[in-house]
RNA sequence: AGGAGCAGUCGGAUAAUCGCACAGACGAAAAAUUCUGUGAGGAAAGUCCGGGCACCUUAGGGCAGACCGCCUGAUAACAUCAGGUGCGGGCGACCGUGAGGACAGUGCCACAGAAAUGCAGACUGCCGAUGAUUCCUUUUCAGGAAAACAGGCGAUGGUGCAACGGUGAGGUAAGAGCUCACCGGCAAGGCUGAGAGGUCUUGGCCAGGUAAACCCCGGUUGGGUGCAAGGUUGACUAAAAGGUUAAGGUGACCCGCCGUCUUUUGACAAACCGCUGGAGCUUGCAGGCAACUGCAAGUCGAGACAGAUGAUUAUCUAAAAACAGAACCCGGCUUAUGAGCUGCUCCUUUUU
RNA sequence: GCGUCACUAGCUCAGUAGGUAGAGCACUCCCCUUUUAAGGGAUAGGUCCCGCGUUCGAAUCGCGGGUGACGCA
């Protein structure tokens, strides 16, 4: 799990991240991106949404929302991040696809959008 | 040994590394760091019932409505549970049961069938003893035959889920509970049981099904919304652009301003209580067949607010293991569920 | 978290006091036409979302599930 300070707090946070439209998918992933920070210093927040469409069963929601949650917590502390950085939030949403997937694929496609972060 | 029935239990383990929530300690303006402890279920699920709790509404009472429906008990309450009764299923252990009333009334019973509950006897039929008619015989105040006029009868009628009891015998002109035996059902009475009911005797021969159709009877409940209920303390209700059809203020009127509507921008925009110690859990004793109740001792076991139990690796097991994630709290019901284990009981076969 | 509604042919829908399941479009075949469209005719197509019950008999009545949609904040 992350730290508080590092995850998104209240609706109006995630609508302003929407509503930047940025956004980087491929086919397990899909990332909306927040905009550009004014100030270096403040932390890079992430959010993560998986909704009831993706299936009814809490307990396969909450798995696929636990490892896109490990994913990001070791970016952050290994500072992998990369462009990433340079906006205020940012928001995960899995795809269909990524039912029963392993946590070094989930992985390896989450590196592969953070690549193409500008 | 095999196959069943019932009840109960378990719901992966160990280690390492990286992490999360809450509480306590340290610290202290606050935060951070460090240490310690605790951290999902038998169904947490479906939201199908019943309560607690909270607010709103309501002058009081009734009717209507809604719900329940064998009996007795248990419970805060229930559509729940326990024990029994009847019926049904099973060789049996055992299991299932929505089980008041169809002589209070109304409706429905397609097709088929003569007829579907009506006042049964239109129809199809059987008989023609008795009376009348015709014919024959000669046992001559008699006997026989024919038709079916009067009349008698309710047996027969390829149907159908179901046809004013069923089977058999007697009886008769033909028949009929007309009579008898057994069975089924009804009523009354006796005995018995706390009751549902059980059992015996007698009686008269009879009353179709459907109430998970309306309804009748008996009983229960009395409104609504649900912790995002509700309460406490604070803070903000700001800026820009455009519109103003209807109503309003200022104004003689227009513009303008206030107001109002739309869009954009503004990610510093709450915190606390409710919030978990309860119809609680464990053990023992007592009462009860049991559900359950009483007493005593011990014990505290999640409480978030974008929402905590995860990830990786190794080893073990048949196996990187089913169904599945608390959101105010309890009591049930229903549904989902891998691999086992334990106890009691029944049936079949074999051996002693 | 709480509540409401729906499910019938490939699609859109009818079907009420329970009695053999229907319409339009689409599909297939035939006619018409030089051909296509339009038009006419014929055929086929159903787990009435699923299971259990009540009933002689259930799309319809009762109970329990499933799926989908919507509403409240």
């Amino acid at each position: 799990m992350l730290p508080k300070k590092y995850r998104l707090k209240n609706s109006k946070a995630f609508d302003a991240t929407y509503k930047n439209h940025k956004i980087v998918s491929n086919s397990f992933l899909t990332i909306y991106i927040g905009k550009e920070k004014k100030d270096f210093d403040t932390i890079t927040k992430c959010g993560f949404v998986v909704s009831k469409k993706y299936h009814k069963r809490a307990v396969k929601r909450n798995r696929i929302k636990r490892l896109m949650r490990e994913v990001c917590r070791l970016a952050i502390k290994g500072n992998s991040l990369g462009n990433l950085n340079k906006y205020m939030s940012f928001i995960v949403l899995p795809k269909e696809n990524t039912l029963g997937i392993k946590y070094c694929e989930l992985e390896s496609a989450f590196q592969q959008l953070v690549k193409r972060v500008r």
